[in-house]
DNA sequence: CGCGTAGATCGAAAAACGTCAATACATCGT
DNA sequence: ACGATGTATTGACGTTTTTCGATCTACGCG
């Protein structure tokens, strides 16, 4: 399926072909990974995001909102959204909510975060 | 802005649970990473994104626009929060502008593409 | 030079988003 | 049951974003 050929763009100058037109196959994105790069899209939830994978391991809420230096609320919020793009995953214990990213998408969002973190 | 301190964690009511008594270390994303991700959290700029992606090499800025189905203004402005971004680059040819995924992000973001992509 | 075209920019309007204070909800220990 | 505590939700407000029409700029051609 990658049959971009046919007649590509080879970077002709324009001669006598006053249209340029050669039209290349849209791809579109599925609606799983428009929601995903939404979620990542706030540098708050990032700093959830690369703090949970960091810990490698289930985090109370309570420690995440220090953490994103926002308030509770804020935090709470972002992690609904977090939740509902799937990229992290919730399990309740009497009052705290423990927070990690979900085994699903573990791998993609590590190869999201790629090797930028900066920790304090 | 970070209250910070104070208490961590005081007494903590359960007795056989640790739960939260272990803080995380915050990591925060560098400002290219956030830059890039709020770059791809538009389906316009994804399919932007995915089209280039697939085309393989550089498109001409005219056959963007039918592909991304938006006016030629909306495209024009996707492509310029993707080139402040540094996920595309351009190349001025007479009248044309032809655009291409930037080499030095090409590979992360056939990671994040990943595999949905639906051609039509 | 002037015309036509491709692309970028401007201005504005609507929609979406991030944040917080206040409040509601749930769960524990007393 | 009550009060205390962690978490979720609500309501509001200001900011950012998306989109378009109109305009401006750059280029090639006759």
């Amino acid at each position: 399926m990658i049959e971009t050929k046919g007649t590509p763009h080879l970077r002709l100058p324009m001669l006598d072909d006053p249209t340029c037109a050669s039209p290349v196959a849209a791809v579109h994105p599925s609606a799983v990974l428009v929601a995903r790069c939404k979620a990542l899209a706030d540098e708050t939830r990032l700093t959830l995001v690369l703090t949970l994978l960091a810990a490698g391991e289930s985090v109370c809420a309570c420690n995440l909102v220090p953490a994103a230096g926002v308030g509770q609320a804020t935090v709470s919020h972002h992690l609904k959204v977090l939740r509902e793009a799937c990229i992290v995953s919730v399990e309740r214990q009497g009052i705290w909510a423990y927070y990690r990213i979900t085994p699903e998408v573990h791998a993609w969002v590590q190869s999201v975060a790629g090797s930028d973190a900066v920790r304090e």
